[in-house]
DNA sequence: ACAATACCTTACGTCAACGTAATGTTTGTG
DNA sequence: CACAAACATTACGTTGACGTAAGGTATTGT
């Protein structure tokens, strides 16, 4: 089957981090209890080492806190749950309200990376200006 | 004239940090020794709050630590000044290192925000897709 | 079965980047 | 000139995100 696991030296070099950084994700809840051996060893899964993937990446591109990146996940753990629901069940005024904060951080979350990356833009633009110039005296003198 | 002078409070109100936070750069080096007033408050002229403006720009957008920056900082400097200096004096190989240790930071930065862009986009895409289909539930009931 | 690893928990340590409080001096204003 | 507001220095405190060491248990290869 597909349900291979993964020790904990395994997915921590995986990421270049180290294990105690994967005990503290654990430890402040930013990823849910990881399944143990008998003997008390952690093994990872698929499915958490994906998650895991997800808020390294946040966490590099955006530099928020792991703080910040909680509430992300929990919009798109939501939205999964929800998505499955919401045709079958009635509409319920509690699920709508989650939904329309999911789309709210959502549509934060996108405009803020966009100006990101605006700004990013200019401040290459910059650089890339300086370089030029530099490159230019370098070959004068070949 | 242009010199227009700023108090601590002025340009930390401006970018929206403390005090503290300026005293802390300049403690560190970041930025060079504020002049004084004789009775020993500093004043800040136009060039050195456009400094901290790229300062914290850089800070911001790209999530690196001041110490990372002040290499930066330090290249633009030089660049300044062998701008000036290369036609004048003659071929001096200290400089031609230093133009091309400017040249290799330039591009190393530029190719890292070029990565970063990519991948900001890659992931603005991800929240992108989901936020679509959130909308595409809220409007069934309206 | 028995080392050699790998993993566990506990708990104190560290480092950057400031925060904050105390105490004293300077500066702008009526 | 008085005095409130702003600034200065000093120095200890804090917070996030781990690092690291100790002491013990699990797992794995031979």
């Amino acid at each position: 089957m597909f349900n291979k696991t993964y020790s904990v030296e395994e997915v921590s070099s995986q990421f270049g981090i180290t294990p105690r950084t994967l005990h503290y994700y654990e430890e402040i809840g930013l990823i849910s209890e990881i399944p143990r051996t008998e003997g008390g060893h952690r093994f990872y899964n698929q499915q958490i080492v994906d998650q895991l993937s997800h808020i390294i990446r946040i966490k590099n591109l955006l530099g928020i806190s792991l703080q910040a990146i909680a509430p992300i996940l929990a919009a798109e753990k939501n939205l999964e749950q929800i998505k499955d629901l919401y045709h079958k069940e009635d509409s319920d005024d509690q699920k709508l309200k989650l939904l329309e904060q999911c789309s709210e951080l959502l549509q934060s979350l996108t405009h803020t990376i966009d100006d990101k990356i605006r700004n990013l833009q200019l401040l290459r633009e910059g650089f890339a200006k300086r370089l030029e110039k530099v490159n230019v005296l370098l070959k004068e003198r070949s």
